[in-house]
DNA sequence: TGTACATCAGTGAACGCGCGTTCACTGATGTAC
DNA sequence: TGTACATCAGTGAACGCGCGTTCACTGATGTAC
């Protein structure tokens, strides 16, 4: 095999990349080669360097294409929902399923890179994308929450309790606590408990359907 | 240097399982090497198979410490607090503190070895440790709450926000939203909020102190 | 449209390096007498 | 208590292997005429 064509060659760095978006978080940063990551592409490991200026170039590129998809989802999911909390539903419920945690490599980046992104040295160019992927998830969530500080709080809280339930339950996988962490974080997110007799609260938009209260404290 | 006392050999161990517990959570189960980890105790990565059956064996007694390390300090923290409502807010303050997020070799191994486990092949002895650690956090949470089933999912929840939440800060530390993440999940999980005019609900245990609602929804 | 040829995408060997693990060796420790 | 010697904790070289990156080379592609 010599040159490839344009076409072709544009292809071939669309395989590669596709293929980076999902070993990296499969696998982790540091978890796949060079060389792996081109032979998924149906390539060897020597013209990587023709597409991509290293690695880490590499890996921003795959972070910031997982972040656009996972966001794109996002906003598909709560596209015709009857209201924001239906939509909401939609996107935790997707997050926290069985099939989220047993396939880290076609699901949330945040989850499955934030710990080797908190490794990586200062000035490393997966930092930026990883933030502005948090950014843009955030955005779609406080979009379904109310306005405001408080919204975006919220969301911030939503968030971390989305990604800590995914990661502790794909830890603890092969115990049965690994469920019951994405069924109580579900629980939480989609119907928040305060305490066993607070009865209400204004609902702060229209169209939210009633939610049940179920604990105390 | 030639043959070490027992008494020396016992120290040595002992310094090889702290250096491990400490540098497996700042660089990662794969980002450390047994060379590195054998310096940092003060020897040549030679004598390691004489304390330690493989890298892994000692990465699941590193995990196994480093749970019980973090357990009692929880446990420290909340003793000696006027009810469990403070004890909460003690643990919680010091998990989510910038010292916690900066100094992830002291910190919390269910947050900074959360990953590696779940990348870790099914079999490998730290799962079993891993799992274990989970468990006893959960305890000294549910202890610190109310008691049956609503306690348990409120306590998978509270875990679920503090992993999330203090992961994704380290992962987005350059920018200002690392702090926010760390400020909005210390917020929620000592004072849980509902609704703007979910006024109250009784406090299911007598001592705890009144908490600010802040949020609607 | 056809032809001659410069370009360059991809290949595979090689670079220096670090990995987890093994092992022959050293010499102070611990013990049998 | 003193002595002779077997034990074994730690050393450092070496094992085979994989890493990220470089580079001379190949030959189909793309283009100038």
């Amino acid at each position: 095999m010599a040159r490839a064509s344009r076409a072709q060659m544009n292809q071939n760095r669309l395989a590669i990349e596709a293929a980076s978006a999902r070993l990296f978080r499969e696998q982790g940063l540091k978890g796949i080669s060079v060389d792996e990551l081109m032979a998924a592409a149906g390539l060897t490991h020597g013209g990587f360097y023709g597409h991509f200026e290293s690695k880490d170039a590499l890996a921003a590129i795959a972070c910031a294409n997982a972040f656009e998809q996972s966001a794109a989802r996002w906003r598909e999911r709560s596209q015709g929902r009857p209201d924001p909390s239906a939509a909401l539903k939609a996107i935790v419920d997707a997050y926290l399923s069985l099939r989220s945690r047993d396939d880290p490599g076609d699901s949330c980046p945040a989850t499955a890179l934030a710990a080797d992104v908190a490794r990586e040295p200062a000035g490393k160019p997966i930092h930026e994308t990883f933030t502005a992927g948090i950014q843009a998830l955030l955005g779609v969530l406080q979009s379904l929450g109310e306005p405001g500080e408080a919204g975006r709080q919220r969301a911030l809280v939503q968030l971390s309790t989305l990604v800590g339930a995914l990661l502790l339950a794909r830890a603890t996988r092969a115990d049965g606590i690994s469920g019951d962490f994405l069924e109580a974080a579900q629980a939480e997110i989609v119907s928040p408990v305060k305490g066993p007799l607070a009865e209400g609260g204004l609902e702060w938009m229209e169209g939210a359907p009633p939610r049940v209260r179920r604990r105390s404290r």
